[in-house]
RNA sequence: CCGGCUGUAGCGCAGCUUGGUAGCGCGCUUGCUUCGGGAGCAAGAGGCCCCGGGUUCAAAUCCCGGCAGCCGGACCA
């Protein structure tokens, strides 16, 4: 490709609008343009991006047993009705009507469709297993776009979908499906962690997300350096060892706290450390409030309670909703004399001798408190409500844990018969009996890898582009206007280009200052400057944009030391 | 959804306090020079100053109402 046919819109100067440097990067390299908040079109130089990563997604699927199917955007409302997945996906999903009025949306995801048609195509088990996937656009009206394609209102993902006969299958498509996924991750050459992840509204038992490590990344994951233990931030867990306290029991005792309602205050009024501290949170889920009791040196694990609770919708409660429950303001509530009212409760918390808590009356707090005699929680709601932190033990080996961020590119999910069930699909087993499909379901966003792989790889001059997502692999820049140069720099391009190399030459008619950022801007991972000086040498200069190694070779090696190059990159 | 900030040329911004000729840098066009890390000189093109209403002789500027974008938050009592 010569760069004077090539629309390639680079800025010198960073929108405004872009924070994060992979956003910032893809606007002034030319990959993508916005048009409204979350929404981007992908120039000539994004696509070839999106290309190589979606065939090696493609290949890796492939090779692991799925077959590719497209299924529509646009899906009827009736298949989502039928899930029940109208109602629980809410506003997220972007839905309309047909000149008839009919209801449709259109797809944040595919189940329900794979579903239907599977249903309609599959009755034996001869025919199973069955895994389908498709690269398809995705729009979900997000609560909040941002960073530019990492989360964005429409986007492009790979989604597959398995069919087994039985647990064991499933078992075994999903471990092929996250085999196939590390391959992908590490062909793209991303540098990435597999977690162990909760699995949301999607719903289903075991689930594992890849996680693409950067500190740009929206979310938090928790490992282990001395074992393989690592986790999502929403579903890791780790030991805090307490022993049984062995303090005397004093007495409750009600104490005046005027203006004391943080933990931060209650340490310094009653001077203890805030692991004495019985937090008393007030959550309404659906329509019913209950209470959640944490350390008041921890935080709670809204995921883990919403799972506990088994409710969708959690959240805390207002100011007003706590004042008109309880009688008394936020940060006076506590646990003790509460009727008719749920208590889950950390296991920390029931640890706590004689500790502090709120009197539920303004300006009161109890001290002395002690779980079990002043008030109890049922055994089966004492549940770990706790967000891991740093430096908390690993639950495998008790080494000290850390805390990374993680951008999400990869998800799988053991569904089960959850959508096979509600949705009536089902085949005849070896004894002629009917049973649900049971169902896997395993997803790859695929533009926001674009994101992911630019915040892993870049400089102060730009994108540096692992060779297999490469838009290019060979950049040419002939400086000066010498025949001899043109001569040369269209013969290295050609033959390159014969031997299946990706060149872009850049036949502008610019500065050479110019071409050199453009270059370095768009991450081509291979320079070759051919110029007047070098020529008269018979020599022709080579810089890896990786390592920023440069180095001399004979005009009539080029071609082949080139070719060498980009191939041993590309394994 | 809540809060903050911002909407002026393709991009980055100034002008708004104190109402009166719409500006700067980059980019773009043309010409000449230049040509190994974002060149110089000269001449140009390009604006519903987000939208609607109001105040005023007069509004980019003041007032009211929208809309859009960005950032933070949407849990710590």
């Amino acid at each position: 490709m010569k760069m004077t046919q090539f629309y390639l819109p680079t800025l010198k100067e960073n929108p405004t609008e872009a924070e994060i440097v992979s956003h910032q990067l893809m606007l002034r390299a030319g990959l993508i343009r916005k048009l409204s908040a979350g929404i981007y079109t992908y120039l000539p130089l994004g696509m070839r991006v999106l290309r190589k990563i979606e065939n090696i997604i493609r290949e890796e699927m492939t090779r692991a047993g799925a077959q590719e199917v497209l299924m529509p955007s646009l899906q009827p409302a009736e298949l989502w009705q039928e899930s029940g997945r109208w109602e629980i996906m809410g506003p997220l999903m972007a839905r309309l009507q047909d000149r008839k009025c009919h209801d449709y949306c259109i797809g944040p995801t595919h189940e329900e469709v794979v579903t239907d048609l599977v249903r309609h195509e599959v009755n034996s088990y001869k025919q199973l297993p069955l895994n389908l996937f498709q690269i398809q656009t995705k729009v979900r009206d997000e609560i909040r776009p941002r960073f530019g394609v990492m989360r964005s209102r429409e986007f492009i993902m790979k989604d597959a979908y398995s069919f087994d006969k039985d647990q064991e299958g499933l078992d075994l498509s999903y471990q092929k499906m996250y085999d196939a996924y590390t391959r992908i991750f590490q062909r793209i050459g991303l540098r990435f962690r597999a977690v162990e992840a909760d699995s949301g509204a999607i719903g289903g038992s075991s689930s594992h997300e890849f996680m693409v490590l950067a500190d740009s990344g929206e979310d938090a994951i928790v490992f282990c350096d001395n074992c393989q233990y690592a986790a999502n931030v929403e579903r890791a867990e780790s030991m805090v060892s307490l022993e049984d306290g062995c303090e005397e029991l004093k007495e409750l005792a009600k104490v005046s706290t005027p203006d004391v309602k943080t933990i931060d205050n209650m340490v310094e009024f009653f001077n203890l450390p805030a692991g004495k501290m019985i937090k008393t949170l007030a959550y309404v889920a659906g329509k019913t409030m209950i209470i959640a009791l944490i350390r008041g040196c921890d935080e709670v694990n809204e995921v883990k309670l919403r799972n506990q609770l088994n409710a969708v919708d959690v959240r805390l409660a207002s100011d007003e909703e706590v004042l008109e429950r309880f009688s008394a303001p936020v940060g006076f509530l506590g646990p003790i004399g509460l009727k008719d009212i749920r208590i889950i409760a950390d296991p920390l918390v029931m640890k706590i001798q004689n500790g502090v808590t709120g009197a539920n009356q303004m300006d009161y707090h109890y001290r002395h408190v002690n779980p079990g005699r002043d008030f109890t929680v049922r055994e089966e709601d004492i549940i770990d409500l706790r967000i891991v932190k740093e430096e908390d033990s690993c639950i495998h080996c008790n080494e000290p844990l850390k805390v990374a961020r993680g951008i999400e590119v990869g998800h799988v999910f053991k569904l089960g018969t959850k959508y096979s069930e509600a949705m009536n699909a089902t085949f005849l087993d070896e004894n002629g009996k009917e049973q649900p499909l049971i169902m896997g379901c395993y997803g790859i966003g695929v533009t926001r890898i674009i994101g992911a792989a630019i915040e892993q790889n870049n400089d102060e001059h730009g994108i540096i582009w692992p060779m297999p997502i490469a838009p290019f692999h060979v950049v040419i820049i002939p400086i000066g206007k010498d025949e001899e140069v043109s001569r040369v720099a269209e013969q290295v391009y050609t033959d390159l280009d014969n031997r299946g190399i990706e060149v872009l030459l850049d036949d502008r008619n610019e500065r050479p200052g110019v071409k050199f950022n453009d270059a370095d801007l768009i991450g081509v991972p291979v320079r070759v400057v051919i110029g007047g000086r070098g020529l008269k040498e018979n020599r022709i200069e080579v810089k890896f944009r990786g390592t920023g190694d440069e180095l001399k070779v004979a005009v009539e090696e080029i071609v082949d030391f080139i070719t060498d190059q980009v191939e041993s990159q590309l394994v």
